[in-house]
DNA sequence: TGCACATGCCAACAAAAGTTAGCAGGTGCT
DNA sequence: AGCACCTGCTAACTTTTGTTGGCATGTGCA
């Protein structure tokens, strides 16, 4: 699936999501199959608890999706698998995704403003 | 210029660079056109010594890079433009990406081999 | 000489990200 | 019951990153 140009803050979270060695190595491995925590975590050689954490980033990036299912003998197992992305960087898409970022909200100023004498 | 795929830390790299509002922001505005970094500063509404601080990131990353010139009034201005370039990410590129990574460096063990597995 | 402009650097602090360890819950099997 | 799996959570800590302020250098010009 081809993509619009995403706004700035949205390209931000992608890129610092995948700014990390963890995060590559989980969608790497995610692109070969789907897995679940556990597994994916002893496949990593990582705790649970931080995969967890890398995983969460890169769900709430967009760039993977979860999805409980109940194993044959019960037990209910947490999937992950990858979601299809394209991002081009340029810098001229980049000069794009810039001018929809957020403003840097100034400090607030206490309703005081240069009326004093 | 297009280009060869980078490694897992390159990648890593540019990505974390690129990861920041401010850092966006001066993409853009070096699109735009080349500029020096006091000046720079002031039309990004930014402290020159945090710009320096970016651009630096900038640099490292190869994104942009930077060149002493002398103005005709004698003054030493170091002005910034942005190289060209191309990063296409995708699931199979990180995924290629990712092979490249450097290896997590565990506690080295003298001697003793401990690839049980 | 003093002001305006350019550069560089660094120490110190604030904020964000990464990581670990431990707790909780659940299932099925012997 | 006890063990081996699965899940979720959080408090506390370490490391990295971002940011500020100050001080250093240099130039040209009124």
């Amino acid at each position: 699936m081809s993509r619009a140009a995403p706004t700035g803050d949205d390209l931000v979270r992608v890129l610092a999501t995948l700014a990390n060695p963890h995060r590559l190595r989980v969608v790497a491995a995610l692109v070969r199959e789907r897995n679940y925590v556990s597994r994916l975590a002893r496949e990593l050689g990582i705790s649970r608890a931080l995969l967890q954490v890398h995983l969460r980033k890169l769900e709430t990036a967009g760039l993977v999706s979860a999805h409980l299912e109940l194993s044959e003998d019960g037990k209910a197992m947490k999937f992950y698998e990858v979601n299809q992305f394209v991002f081009t960087l340029t810098p001229e898409s980049i000069a794009v995704a810039a001018q929809t970022l957020a403003v840097p909200d100034l400090v607030e100023r206490d309703g005081e403003e240069g009326s004093r004498s």
